[in-house]
DNA sequence: TGGCAAGCGGACGACATCGTCCACTTGACC
DNA sequence: GGTCAAGTGGACGATGTCGTCCGCTTGCCA
């Protein structure tokens, strides 16, 4: 069992090796930023004040280090998921889902950059975590329907569809917060029951699978370039 | 007045470069729409059957490119705008309006790109036809609210928080058409006078001028990375 | 049909980013 | 303090894109 003898610290890295991981992180954070998440890499080391082969080391490619960066946020986004459903008020527990992913797309930058890198590919593994995400959801809009405050012809992707649109949003406008939460308030109240006016066309057929909310690490790789 | 005798062409170019002016063109829509307006240049040239050189000679900028390559689209929104304004029915042109600029953006690919890049730069000019967009916007909007159909609340920076979430949808998932037209639906449902229900909050400060809805072909260069 | 300017294409040098390699440094344990 | 593997940083070759330059071709007009 003396395998690893020599190596302190639970993660079995290095004092000043654990120092620079999380500098590098913090660095990503603010180059992508800044420059968006296709910033050299350069940058990124540079910033956090480490060679290139540093860098290289511990994130072995740009998704990595994009995740990485983003942990955090991808687990708040599970977190909410999770809260939501203990919500005695399901329409409650649904409009914070919403409004706290939707914050961290408009607060944190290049959060929406990975957000949407982190989306469908066709090929996307289907973990267990993630279909036991997209299980508590479909949980969720059931109890919110029943309650008559979610509108019965919502679909599950739809949720995805508002996500994505106001990422889009964000990244066209990145500080323009007042943008944000009018786009978040309009959707939240044509989701109500009372919005229902007239049938809506067809919902898409989005698998909620691949929506980044299940923090299990286990995404493909980014689409490279749009 | 013989400066140009040698020349034919109402356009002042020979025959074969005419040829191969609209042979970029239409190389260009269509290698943006597989690999969006960040593809390289040669690719462009490469499918339109000439050498980079003659590419360069007829569109200095990517931007050149990127805005004569959609500038067909860019007159349709422009033209949408007219339309909605001589309907009788302004709710009416007002949706029109809306579904019109979205299915351009839905339907052609590269020209979602192509419009948020052509969004607001900071130092954007205001010409005299953009003034006048916004005006004509501005007053289409009155009439509908005075209609008692758009709801009173709406801001005219709405209508921009709309186009750019849409395209932001649409980028990150082309080709999935029951999403777009899902997201124009709940959108026009929630800009109904009785979708009201509770304030919204804060509307955007973005300025309409600068929406690529007027045609003139003075915008900026473009964020050439975001 | 001949002259010639407009037009052409591809080679080319400049530049940026990638990811690896290797000689040097440092922290952890004895 | 000594040892040594883990860790480090920057140089480097590979790759890809940009935009220009220049010698050849071609359409237009007389």
């Amino acid at each position: 069992m003396g395998e690893s003898s020599r190596i302190a610290g639970q993660d079995g890295l290095r004092a000043d090796a654990r120092r620079n991981r999380r500098r590098v992180l913090w660095a990503a954070r603010v180059v992508f930023a800044e420059h968006g998440i296709d910033a050299p890499m350069a940058t990124v080391a540079r910033r956090a004040g480490v060679g290139v082969a540093t860098l290289y080391r511990r994130f072995p490619t740009r998704d990595a280090l994009v995740r990485a960066a983003f942990a955090h946020q991808m687990e708040t986004c599970a977190r909410a998921l999770t809260e939501a459903l203990a919500d005695p008020d399901p329409w409650q527990g649904f409009q914070r889902l919403v409004e706290t992913v939707c914050e961290l797309q408009r607060e944190e930058r290049g959060f929406p950059a990975a957000f949407v890198a982190a989306f469908p590919d066709s090929r996307r593994e289907h973990s267990r975590v993630r279909e036991q995400a997209e299980r508590d959801f479909m949980t969720l809009v059931r109890r919110a329907q029943a309650a008559g405050a979610l509108r019965a012809d919502f679909h599950p992707s739809d949720f995805a569809v508002a996500l994505l649109s106001h990422c889009g949003l964000v990244t066209a406008l990145p500080g323009d917060h007042a943008a944000s939460r009018r786009l978040v308030a309009y959707l939240l109240q044509s989701f109500r029951a009372e919005a229902a006016h007239g049938a809506l066309p067809a919902p898409s057929a989005l698998s909620l699978r691949s929506l980044p909310l299940a923090a299990d690490g286990s995404q493909g790789q980014r689409p490279s370039r749009a």
